[in-house]
DNA sequence: AACCTCTTTGGAAAGATTCTAACTTTAGAA
DNA sequence: TTCTAAAGTTAGAATCTTTCCAAAGAGGTT
């Protein structure tokens, strides 16, 4: 519980009440840098609260999203989405050889294309997909 | 069908049996660009081909998507994923009022971070989120 | 025609997510 | 403190998307 008391603010700070449980996914996505499944994210807190129910999971962080405390990323998993709580603009790459995530940061205005001129953007979700040095090396 | 025969030379250019159905639903997406479902493509084929079946139009799908001639986009969309034929380096926005999604153009060598040498990158999604201008002047 | 391979089909199955209805907690008023 | 209404949580059922599988079909080759 590194991050309880900066999830206690975040939420009260996006007019979400802090309930138990909505503290506890927060401080674990702002903990973990691996951008979780709804599935890790149950099966981490289950431990410490074995009385948690998947659905308050899926509830809460779809709550996160909503408010634009947490972001979704469905890309990346072929299946399940996952969640991230880094708010700055920054981009995921994922090796497709060993399933590792990397974050790189983008330099958003430069994306910009004049025909997105009237438009008001909120997200910006940046994925790159392909294969990262480590694995480069083992295979040449 | 008015993309037929091109439909036909990409599927076999990229060593993709032509079979009637995957001819139908290449031909669909590329003449398409609304970046359908799987639903969609399945609904608006089973009126002139009533025998199609679901799972030849996740096969095809999938298919098409592994050999590279069309482009999966789950962050769109909350549950099903969307399929796009157009090939071209290019960034999607949808608006979370009217749904639109618009596709707008990526000067892709502005991305890359400096982090980001050594890494092969094979696949770039860009997708913004926000308010189309349309919906920004019925607001105001 | 006989054969082989690849494709399609439909239904069953799996997996992910949402819904529902009952129960619990909370915040604020009395 | 006690009451009340609103908000949050729970467990399991239900739904929705996607994949699997075995059988049937199509196309091409000898």
């Amino acid at each position: 519980m590194k991050y309880q008391q900066q999830a206690i603010e975040k939420l009260k700070e996006y007019d979400v009440h802090p309930s138990i449980q909505r503290v506890m996914i927060l401080d674990y996505l702002l903990s973990c840098n691996v951008h979780p499944t709804v599935d890790d994210i149950y099966s981490a807190l289950l431990k410490d609260t074995p009385t948690l129910s998947r659905a308050t999971v899926y509830n809460t962080v779809n709550k996160l999203v909503e408010v634009g405390l947490v972001r979704q990323l469905k890309d990346i998993d072929k299946k399940e989405a996952r969640y991230d709580a880094c708010l700055e603009t920054h981009g995921h790459f994922k090796c497709v050889k060993c399933g590792k995530i990397f974050d790189f940061k983008v330099c958003d205005k430069l994306i910009l294309d004049k025909k997105l001129e009237g438009f008001t953007v909120n997200t910006k979700t940046v994925y790159f997909q392909g294969v990262c040095p480590e694995c480069n090396k083992v295979n040449s």
